[in-house]
DNA sequence: TTTAGTACACTTTTT
DNA sequence: GTGTACTAAA
């Protein structure tokens, strides 16, 4: 036996971490430095020898898969320990559904712990509908931006009401969107459905009105850790606030009553340079203010990298120094990753050109070593098909995270709001789905009637077509295909009720429903692929029933799996977004697409909070490589079919070239960037028109006609230096000790405007000592950046 | 009511 | 290039 199975082989900082067994803890961990080893560390010690019993602990992730290995590690730690309990890991959300599933009806409203849950397709088809009923067809409003905005709302708790005033003054849009945000809450209470901000709130609201409810996980959680911290949003940080301190006052006081840390820990894990998910609510600033909200909180930061070379790590660190909402941080390399290679840079021609010279890196790198393992990392799905078709045209296999998962197939979604209604037969969602799938004669006359008296009754659509049934409003021909749909139901409930295997209830629901009949009919090869669907997804079932899950367990398990959980840790080539690839590393990283526009993405222009997001993306990314990095962007590129000119990415330029080889062939764009030249103090931007690139020499005339600020204008630069100096000034002010740079009195200061002989106009991003001697460095449009010593440098300042 | 064919809008990231 | 929504014909 080891002299400390739980802390052998951690660092200083990391046993610190581990061994802190009372109190709110605050561990801010950089990208590869052993957060994941840190938090299955602690369980361990926890268990094995501060005598905390397993089920007393809960860990939350954000991902099933994290959650997934989690386990296998702790369990692996704790073999041959004799275990009362197991401690819970799951993901924020399949934590609220096993809370809800239990206790939901206590909280007082409608729902029943027989709820629905409905991703963001149901959503979808719910908003949809609704739609068409209010009678609102604004293109400029579409399904998703509302679903987005209703999503926006929920999780800051705005009611439809509060929506509609939101803003300086009353828009027609916001009143448009608290319309139907209205009719969504109806609806989805109706269906006794939940969708997924829901399944956050509706548990916090249980845990603030059930005193009794609360106090049981209280009591019973009396060691809480949240992995990826930086992600949380303010209504699961208010979850994990009401497990933990059993108040619904967020008063500080509370806090400090005696005995409340007593045996009992928060521990949170988290990096605000990863924070990507802020579309989803999720606020970095809740790290920022955890010291504050938890008296006493102990702050431990992990800054040795155990992942990636130097080399990596310094273009992270040079790519994140330029966002200004950050707690300064600086990663190191182990001694043993060493150095390292340079990244590899390649310019292709166009998308296609991008695509082929990663697929002879990868198959090079396959041929070179027997376990190399490398990641393709972009910014979208939809840039994975270029990637798909020059793998497969080598004959490299592939596994694809995302796009389109097994469980958005059509048939397996249908087939799932089968088993939904026989649980749930007041879900419109899935009842709309199938009733006429596959096609029974409940064509659209019917169904748009049943919709119609379903707006006069009030109730469920399952409800309204007994009622039409029963009052013969339809048709007999369509009365008689409802009572065929409601038998076919019925006889699918009853089956569930007898206790029928899950497997055997998935089959069920491919046969009396007749949808396999259906596809056998039908005898095309597209049929065929769907038949194979079902067959896997009645093989998932058995497997399922084998863990001893219900049927219930299944279908919430269908609906909460996310695209990352379909990462296999054994494929060796995988295809990804950047944000499923946050959390996992490997030896061979591919970043592709490095174009404005699509990274970053247009999206975030509009906001420098926004690009700073993009530029904490870039961040994960990079650190996702262990040994070897690669970074392409391609001059044009085809959307849709109509070819567009691409601009190289300001991240490209925000790495120095030290860093970079650059094994484009012939002219580059990064050959230019650092190509002294004295021929423009104004100079031009290398992106304009592509065939420019074919050979250098035109590429040197060519003009471009671009307008407006980029990147690296002086504008922006500008800009974002005096950004950065309030959030400098702001964040010292409540001593958290950045390490300002300093300022020449009187001559240089960061982000004033110089010029200089060869690279014309740049503007000033960093300082380091004063007068003659001090070492400045410069960002210039078009060039990048560059050192000088003041005294050499005859940078003459310039004034607006 | 069903199906086949055509126009069209759309592309961020996801529990 | 792709999936969906609408329209016309069986």
């Amino acid at each position: 036996m080891q002299p400390s199975a739980t802390t052998g082989g951690l660092n200083q900082q990391q046993i610190e971490a581990v061994e802190t067994r009372e109190g709110p803890v605050l561990v801010l961990a950089g990208a590869g430095s052993g957060k994941t080893r840190v938090i299955t560390h602690r369980i361990a010690y926890l268990i094995q020898e501060a005598g905390v019993r397993p089920e007393q602990i809960l860990a939350v992730t954000f991902t099933n898969k994290a959650a997934g290995e989690m386990k296998s590690r702790v369990v692996q730690m704790l073999s041959g320990q004799r275990m009362t309990g197991a401690p819970l890991l799951s993901t924020f959300h399949s934590f609220c559904v096993r809370v809800l599933r239990r206790d939901i009806e206590a909280a007082g409203g409608g729902f029943t712990r027989n709820f629905t849950i409905y991703d963001d397709d149901d959503q979808a088809r719910v908003i949809r509908g609704i739609r068409k009923e209010l009678m609102i067809d604004d293109k400029s409003l579409t399904d998703r931006q509302t679903l987005s905005s209703i999503s926006w709302a929920k999780s800051r708790s705005i009611s439809p009401a509060g929506y509609a005033n939101i803003g300086d003054q009353p828009s027609e849009r916001n009143e448009k969107i608290a319309q139907i945000y209205k009719v969504y809450q109806e609806k989805l209470e109706l269906a006794n459905a939940l969708d997924f901000d829901d399944l956050l709130i509706k548990t916090v609201d249980l845990l603030i009105k059930a005193a009794g409810v609360r106090s049981k996980y209280h009591e019973r959680f009396r060691h809480v850790m949240i992995d990826e911290f930086q992600d949380t949003n303010g209504i699961q940080y208010e979850l994990a606030r009401l497990i933990v301190t059993n108040s619904t006052s967020n008063e500080r006081a509370a806090l400090d009553e005696a005995g409340l840390w007593s045996n009992r820990s928060l521990f949170v894990v988290g990096d605000i340079d990863q924070s990507v998910y802020s579309w989803r609510g999720s606020d970095f600033n809740i790290i920022l203010g955890f010291q504050h909200d938890f008296a006493g909180t102990r702050t431990i930061r992990l800054e040795q990298n155990y992942r990636s070379t130097q080399t990596i790590l310094d273009a992270a660190n040079r790519i994140i120094e330029n966002n200004s909402r950050r707690l300064p941080k600086t990663l190191y390399a182990s001694e043993k990753a060493g150095q390292g290679d340079k990244i590899r840079y390649y310019q292709s021609y166009d998308g296609e050109g991008e695509a082929m010279w990663v697929a002879e890196r990868i198959q090079e790198s396959l041929r070179r070593s027997h376990n190399a393992r490398c990641a393709v990392l972009y910014r979208a799905n939809s840039q994975s098909r270029l990637f798909e078709e020059s793998l497969r045209r080598r004959g490299v296999p592939y596994n694809i995270v995302g796009g389109f998962s097994f469980y958005e197939r059509a048939e397996v979604k249908d087939l799932i709001a089968y088993l939904k209604l026989s649980l749930n037969p007041h879900d419109d969602i899935a009842l709309l789905r199938v009733i006429n799938s596959p096609p029974r004669g409940i064509g659209k006359t019917t169904q748009e009637a049943l919709l119609e008296s379903q707006r006069d009754l009030g109730v469920s659509l399952w409800a309204t077509i007994a009622a039409a049934v029963q009052a013969r409003t339809v048709s007999p021909r369509a009365g008689r295909a409802l009572d065929e749909f409601r038998e076919i139901i019925g006889g699918l409930a009853r089956r569930v009720e007898s206790g029928e295997g899950v497997a055997e209830l998935v089959k069920a629901s491919s046969i009396d429903t007749g949808y396999i009949q259906a596809l056998k009919e039908e005898n095309s090869k597209e049929a065929e692929g769907r038949l194979m669907n079902i067959e896997e997804l009645v093989n998932a079932a058995a497997e399922a029933e084998r863990q001893r899950e219900s049927l219930r367990d299944f279908i919430d398990h269908a609906a909460l799996v996310a695209d990352t959980d379909q990462y296999r840790e054994d494929a060796r080539v995988t295809l990804m977004t950047m944000h499923s690839a946050k959390g996992l590393e490997f030896p061979i990283v591919f970043i592709v697409g490095l174009e404005e526009g699509i990274f970053p993405h247009s999206r975030a222009y509009e906001s420098e909070a926004d690009l700073e997001e993009e530029r904490r993306l870039c961040y994960v990314a990079i650190t996702r490589a262990q040994k070897n990095l690669y970074i392409s962007h391609a001059m044009k590129r085809r959307t849709f079919g109509e070819e567009t000119a691409a601009e190289p990415s300001r991240f490209l330029n925000e790495l120095p070239a030290e860093l970079i080889e650059d094994v484009s062939p012939g002219p580059s764009w990064l050959k230019f960037r650092e190509l002294p030249s004295s021929y423009s103090s104004k100079p031009e931007r290398p992106a304009g028109g592509h065939t420019a690139y074919r050979d250098g020499q035109s590429r040197l005339k060519n003009t471009t006609n671009y307008k407006g600020k980029t990147y690296n204008s002086a504008e922006s630069v500008g800009e974002f230096l005096a950004g950065r100096a309030r959030k400098v000034a702001t964040s010292s002010s409540q001593g958290q000790g950045h390490q300002n740079a300093g300022d020449a009195p009187g001559s240089l200061k960061v982000g004033s405007r110089v010029r200089h002989e060869r690279y014309g106009q740049g503007v000033v991003l960093n300082c380091e000592g004063t007068g003659d001697d001090a070492k400045i460095t410069v960002s210039f449009p078009g060039f990048g950046q560059k050192k000088f010593i003041a005294k050499y440098a005859g940078l003459e300042k310039v004034t607006r």
